[in-house]
DNA sequence: GATGATTTGTGCGTATGTATG
DNA sequence: GCATACATACGCACAAATCAT
């Protein structure tokens, strides 16, 4: 009898934080879209108040918006918010890739090259629900290697912001081929130990993709 | 009759929020102290919902941690956060100054140039809340001119993590000169329309920062 | 462990504010 | 403007979890 714990369920209001977020990355709630106190209670079969305090918490993550007469809508960033959100990942994600080029071991080296891999079959197969996965998870694993915990949070709270958006981006475009060629190219700066190179190389990867987003929103 | 309206007061939760934040930022709560809810709603004199939705606010900006007996307490940054929030704060305000130093008007300039003035008044005059009154002006000017609002957000969010620290830091060595002097660079740097110069300064200027914090903290 | 005292989690009522006809 | 419907802000009560004895 090693590891035998009972299973504690969170409190209603962070499962309905994160049920929330997961609504808007699915497209179930659209930006835009005005959400209700007791019209969720009565969804997730709860009184209102554990639906307000996570409220309270996604508004300050960005993820809801309150105007000055308490309504609430799923956050909808205008083409201007979009660039300013990449100019943000740029400089973090940048950071965090330099960091990686250096401090990254062989294990991780090995496992980012295997996600690569993965990625490649999931494009000859048209499996696209596992591309996005990969593509998300290349990134996830920068981050994780650079290991700091704070500059991993703030970079996902920006992901979520228009993580909507993004998955119509890979999912619409034939953008697949070539995002697994910047991959690959940033992998392989980061095996060489070339922290510059990195960096460069994932600048030039950001945006092409905050260009294809836009082409994208426009329409 | 020009501009007359009338005030409504913010919603409570809101207003405890920013209260709360003060009273971190002014030491009256410290790194640690843990917090109740009915202990607070009887301090503003309200009930305990306001109270939770703005610990819920605070919780996802960092400030008040929750752990899984769902004790609240205020965020006491160990060393290696404190490492880890100069690290993103590095990433994003190096980007702001380098915007800064492309897109600044000489409006812009001239009041970066007067804040500096003042602080040398201040230091003449040894007014030690003045000085790092300007000193944070100072920064916040450049955040300003580079006109990202998340970006500003994000940068401000990490500062109120360690505002608590960074007071004493000023307050209790002697830095402020070199301080000023690390500044008045990085406004040449800006005012010269020299991104990477400014940016270089900057970083020295903040890990000089971040040296002297932890000399602090450690003691 | 069992018990009472705290503290947090949740449900619900009511007052106030806002939109709509 | 007025009445109605509806949404939010806040308070309060009780349940569940935790702590101290």
């Amino acid at each position: 009898m090693d590891e035998l714990k009972l299973v504690k369920p969170q409190p209603f209001y962070m499962q309905i934080q994160q049920t929330i977020k997961e609504m808007i990355w699915k497209g179930i709630l659209m930006p835009g879209d005005r959400l209700y106190e007791a019209q969720l209670a009565k969804q997730f079969e709860t009184s209102r108040s554990p639906v307000r305090e996570a409220f309270r918490a996604l508004i300050n993550e960005g993820l809801l918006v309150i105007d000055e007469k308490s309504q609430i809508t799923v956050y909808k960033p205008s083409l201007g918010d979009v660039r300013d959100i990449y100019e943000c990942r740029l400089a973090l994600e940048s950071r965090a890739v330099s960091i990686a080029a250096q401090c990254a071991t062989d294990l991780q080296l090995e496992r980012l090259s295997n996600t690569l891999k993965e990625t490649c079959k999931a494009i000859e197969r048209k499996e696209k629900e596992k591309i996005v996965q990969y593509n998300v998870c290349f990134h996830e694993q920068i981050i994780n290697i650079c290991g700091n915990l704070r500059l991993k949070k703030l970079i996902d709270d920006l992901h979520s912001l228009t993580y909507f958006y993004r998955v119509l981006n890979v999912k619409e475009s034939g953008r697949a081929a070539l995002i697994l060629k910047e991959h690959t190219e940033i992998f392989n700066a980061i095996k060489n130990r070339n922290p510059e190179k990195a960096c460069k190389k994932l600048i030039k990867h950001t945006k092409n993709d905050l260009e294809n987003l836009i082409n994208l929103i426009e329409k």
